[in-house]
RNA sequence: UCCGCGAUAGCUCAAUGGUAGAGCAUGCGGCUGUUAACCGCAGGGUUGUAGGUUCGAGUCCUACUCGCGGAGCCA
């Protein structure tokens, strides 16, 4: 990947910008960094510089006899993460452990000189690295995980517009519950009472598939559940396809695909990253179609055959999840949910009414459930009969009866949760690593 | 809301109920190839808060606060 050695000039020297990424190409030729101390050592009359700017870190060597006394001096007013600019000659070295070195001429500007800096190169603990996260982001390893985040968001997009979905964003505040189970937070929306954070842009997707066939949502999602575990957060990105005309298979067809797609475009364009993870990447080549499929009635015979005590109609537990998923080399389907454990929505099967046309894959290595899906009802008149069992306001939902009085047809989506799909692709214990600023309930800072 | 674990130097952690310690970080000094560099010296503490037991509490007891993990709920 090329990081921009274009046109952009130093206002000092008037040389050009070049980025530590990019000085493969530069060997033998003089260039000019701009970056941050990560971290520096001595030895009486030579001086190493570890220099971070973003796109890596890279050893600037400073050798007395080769500078002026006066950037010789200076190297001994940088602290770590003060902001400086150097120039020199790039030189390959099979000891760096890019490849590449600088032999320092000049350090023609010094930026800031940073205050003593309290993350240091030791260990430190996940409260004290949570109190600033701001700083963090700095780290190697965090930097490894926003980029493949980025790369996961960016297969997400390419994967629906190359397959003629049209994004159509929905709302954040809400007049009322979407699925009528979650708990939200709420506030007041001037004359109009209260707004609701949203905790899925599910139902309007739907009206969105109604209007342009394939669709989808991607945006931050809100719950106020008081979940205190490894795999929530309170503040999430979520992305929705919704398809008209397609059935429960078409569905899982599509989840599958999608996920193939995702994982395989991680594996290819960020080994660098995984490697800084120190990810075994063997489980995620599996990862393509077809996915393994089980009903949810194999699903309990597995759990009972493994000795995990579960009774038929309740809902797969972590602990169910994980004891699922160890059978697999790969993510597996979960479909036909006990339908009184799912959301009103959802359309039951006509082969049996006690089960939903719902389907949950669950990532192995017990990162437990990324995609919950289903099959929607779009029959009007069980959909009224849904919301009254379901003790849901009718009113609320008019509009979205609506898309069942014109026009209904069958129709299907999933929901893709974010940061735990960049929590399992990059092995990472905690989603809270997984999203820049994360939100869980007891820490909303920084 | 429930169950379990934890809180000691800036950080990570030690310390049979008997004088509060180490490594890193910081400051000073040394070293021309260091890779979380190394060597020497120095500064740095109301042991989360409030009570209690005891001749004596970082250590034992009670309550509280905060955090971590899990359950429930969910992506």
């Amino acid at each position: 990947m090329l990081y921009f050695t274009d046109g952009i000039y130093s206002s000092v020297t008037g040389m050009a910008r070049t980025y530590i990424a990019d000085l493969h190409q530069h060997v033998g030729k003089e260039v000019q960094l701009h970056g941050w101390l990560y971290n520096k050592r001595s030895s009486g009359k030579i001086r190493f510089l570890l220099l971070r700017d973003g796109t890596g870190v890279v050893q600037c060597v400073v050798v007395k006899a080769n500078v002026p006394e006066q950037v010789f001096a200076v190297t001994d007013t940088l602290t770590q993460e003060s902001a400086f600019s150097v120039r020199g000659t790039v030189r390959a070295d099979s000891r760096a452990p890019g490849g590449f070195e600088l032999d320092v001429t000049d350090i023609p500007k010094v930026y800031q000189v940073a205050a003593e800096y309290p993350i240091t190169p030791k260990e430190h603990g996940v409260e004290f690295l949570a109190d600033r996260r701001h700083l963090w982001l700095r780290s190697a390893r965090q930097h490894a995980v926003l980029r493949v985040r980025h790369r996961i968001i960016k297969a997400i997009r390419d994967f629906f517009d190359g397959r003629g979905f049209t994004l159509v964003d929905s709302p954040i505040l809400t007049p009322a519950a979407c699925e009528g189970t979650s708990t939200l937070f709420e506030t007041d929306y001037f004359d109009l009472g209260k707004a609701f954070l949203t905790q899925s842009g599910q139902l309007y997707a739907e009206a969105g598939a109604m209007a342009m066939g394939k669709v989808y949502c991607f945006g931050p999602t809100f719950r106020a559940e008081k979940s205190k575990t490894r795999r929530h957060l309170t503040e999430f990105w979520m992305v929705e396809p919704e398809v008209a005309f397609n059935d429960l298979n078409d569905d899982m067809e599509l989840a599958e695909e999608f996920l193939e797609y995702i994982v395989q475009s991680v594996l290819k364009d960020c080994a660098g990253e995984l490697s800084v993870l120190e990810r075994n990447t063997a489980l995620l080549q599996n990862v393509k179609k077809p996915l393994p499929r089980i009903s949810y009635d194999e699903a309990v015979e597995i759990l009972h055959r493994k000795g995990q005590p579960f009774e038929w109609g309740n809902d797969l537990g972590g602990t169910d999840e994980t004891v699922i998923s160890e059978q697999f080399d790969r993510p597996v389907m979960v479909h036909r949910y006990p339908a009184e454990v799912k959301a009103f929505y959802m359309k039951r099967d006509p082969q049996n009414p006690k089960v939903a046309l719902a389907v949950d894959v669950l990532a192995p290595e017990g990162y437990g459930e990324i995609i919950g899906g289903s099959q929607r009802e779009d029959d009007l008149d069980v959909l009224l009969a849904r919301l009254k069992e379901h003790n849901l306001p009718q009113e609320a939902f008019e509009w979205y009866l609506d898309l069942r009085r014109f026009g209904s047809v069958p129709h299907s989506g999933f929901g893709l949760g974010v940061e735990r799909t960049v929590g399992w692709i990059c092995g990472l214990d905690h989603v809270r690593e997984t999203i820049p600023f994360p939100r869980m309930i007891y820490r909303i800072t920084p």
